[in-house]
DNA sequence: AAAGTGAATGCAAAAGCTTCTCATCTATTG
DNA sequence: CAATAGATGAGAAGCTTTTGCATTCACTTT
């Protein structure tokens, strides 16, 4: 299944990028870090180096299979390329990441880059804020 | 002048902290790395170590008077902070750096973020693209 | 099915950016 | 001008990410 998908970015088939493309796939939380990813492989018993999860994630990303963002803390995270753009907002608070598009804002960059006379490739827009959802983790002080 | 500044932000008005402020004001790049900051005061003959000019920049942008941001490049910018929001569209070419504010953007942003239940504290928002201008120096191969 | 070949891997070392430690120095106050 | 809390520079250390290299592996060819 995964095995196609890994063919077709010209990579051999390996257990490492198998594994990792698995993982990406059915994990709980959709951006995960390099460290992340290789935690919960040693988790499953998986024996893989760290330097080859950041391989296979760059070698996945220049094939458009996951995306890698930099959400302001220093390291990087990477999702699964679904295809479909969107952008974020953080908690600062619980870490939780939610996605959203706006094709209002989508727009408004489209127009801004022309103003401007850019010939946008990408953009990316973060937004930080406290989640207010009572049933949310960072809500529960005492559990 | 500067030193009022540095006083209001609890600080003592020392040499390093001046000139880095100083430099900030002055220079032709608004938005600048700690690194260029180090090299720029070398270039003036100043000797101000990089841990300081990383230390002075931490404690002027939690005294508001910089502005921090992570363009994904793997490092920081700094810039003196003006008081007023603005957003980035930069030249994955030359590296130019424009700014803009769109209110429509902004307000989206705000209703997003109210019906997602989050309180926004800040966002980041950064365009990346080529820039058509044919005056510009990416453009300019053969000088 | 076995061999051959280039690619992929794991480990350790190194790189790049940023922070920390600590002995020395300095701005500020009285 | 002495006293003192705070600031500095140099280098060590910290973190994330990349790289070098010997070994192993996937895929093709016999
Ligand atoms: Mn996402
Ligand atoms: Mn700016
Ligand atoms: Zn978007
Ligand atoms: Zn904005």
């Amino acid at each position: 299944m995964e095995d196609q998908e890994i063919r077709k970015a010209g990579l051999k088939v390996t257990v490492p990028r198998v594994k990792i493309l698995e993982l990406l796939e059915k994990s709980p939380e959709r951006h995960v870090s390099a460290e992340d990813v290789y935690k919960m492989l040693l988790a499953a018993g998986e024996d893989i180096g760290l330097a080859t999860v950041y391989r296979v994630l760059t070698q996945f990303e220049a094939a458009g299979l996951v995306e890698k963002h930099h959400f302001e803390d220093g390291y990087s995270v990477f999702e699964l390329n679904t295809g479909k753009h969107h952008d974020h907002i953080i908690c600062v608070t619980c870490g939780r990441v939610e996605e959203f598009v706006d094709e209002t804002i989508e727009k408004r960059q489209r127009i801004i880059a022309e103003e401007l006379g850019f010939q946008i490739s990408e953009h990316e827009l973060v937004i930080y804020g406290k989640c207010l959802d009572k049933n949310c983790d960072c809500k529960k002080k005492g559990d």
